[in-house]
DNA sequence: CAAAAATCGTCAGTACAACATCATATCTTG
DNA sequence: CAAGATATGATGTTGTACTGACGATTTTTG
């Protein structure tokens, strides 16, 4: 899901939110997910469709706080995670950031085009390319901290405080609980 | 955010899940979101990171649910609406998904290619060009709901079902609190 | 009513996420 | 050591999501 359009996002990531109230009025709340009635889920009983609502709206939150920065928040995940174990390989990276392994080298190429990351091969094995932050990409990291904090922070102000541990909770324990999703599923070999 | 590689997505989309657990081992549940402290917080902390796991686990069960019909989420999404209202503008459809409406334009384009929607130019306004669903696209949309439906449920399988709904709420709580994002903030004249 | 402003759709271009496939270099193991 | 497994790179595809600009068509307004 990339936004950025140019170079800098002017207008940083618009996530074409609706103008209109994209929530129609009655929630009867009776969609019953253990039932088998849902005569007819709406859109915006989905929570397939209301993660991606809010997904876009946290990019566009990220854009809008790190103006200026012109990165990712897969690139600041990438960064982050550089920073705090150095000297990965890539496909470790990919499994801590949970991204593809391909998809993995795009972003490091980007980083390092801009002088963010650099990668030598591995000593113990030579197959591996490890990456580290440049000084230039931890003095990024460590000044772009503060903005993405307020875009997470923006994201739950809608919630009142004591909900948020909750919500954050919830997130991870559904992650955990689909975690078994993924290439280990379907390994290559079938299919 | 697209996950189609070939044709059918004989893997539905490996969410590219990590097999290693990627959420650490304490959590110390202290990255106070309200506090000004934080001084380190991880990433499985961090809800825009978690959102776009999901999301990308969404996918994943999606794909896996409804493989052989070669719709994505958003597709999906669109046809539905479609089928709630017929003949609707793209700017309509565009508010109603949550999506840019160059976006809406490219999605009909890839569903009137495989005969699911047709448009045409609306009577009483020329510039508008409205869509519907045609034979066909009801059939397929009728067909993939029960499909949809359990990945919807797989999702949330993970939470006991008492905490669905609240989950459910909370999403539909940050999304309308941030709507107010999107191209009215940053009009196209200023930047 | 005619000129100006707003709106609708389109097109071209960019970015990026998530794949597939093939090639190559390097382990690892029987 | 040879065979298989693994790590990465290079290249290509599809789909989502923008930006910016343009023509056509309203709508608004002077």
């Amino acid at each position: 899901m990339a936004i950025n359009a140019k170079r800098r996002p002017a207008k940083p990531l618009p996530a074409s939110a609706p103008i209109e109230s994209p929530m129609p009025k009655s929630r009867s709340q009776d969609y019953s997910f253990s039932g088998a009635l849902m005569s007819e889920m709406p859109l915006w009983a989905r929570p397939g469709y209301l993660l991606r609502r809010l997904h876009q709206i946290h990019y566009a939150l990220f854009f809008e706080e790190c103006a200026g920065f012109d990165i990712t928040p897969v690139q600041y995940g990438l960064l982050t995670t550089l920073s705090t174990n150095p000297d990965l390989d890539q496909n470790s990276i990919a499994r801590e950031l949970g991204i593809d392994r391909t998809n993995v080298a795009d972003v490091l190429n980007r980083l390092s085009r801009r002088g963010l990351i650099e990668r030598r091969q591995g000593k113990v094995d030579k197959r591996t390319m490890l990456a580290r932050l440049t000084p230039e990409g931890k003095r990024v990291t460590k000044e772009m901290y503060l903005s993405m904090q307020r875009a997470q922070e923006r994201l739950l102000e809608p919630i009142p405080p004591a909900e948020r541990h909750a919500f954050i909770s919830t997130l991870i324990r559904l992650i955990d609980g689909n975690n078994h999703l993924g290439r280990t599923i379907f390994s290559p070999k079938e299919a």
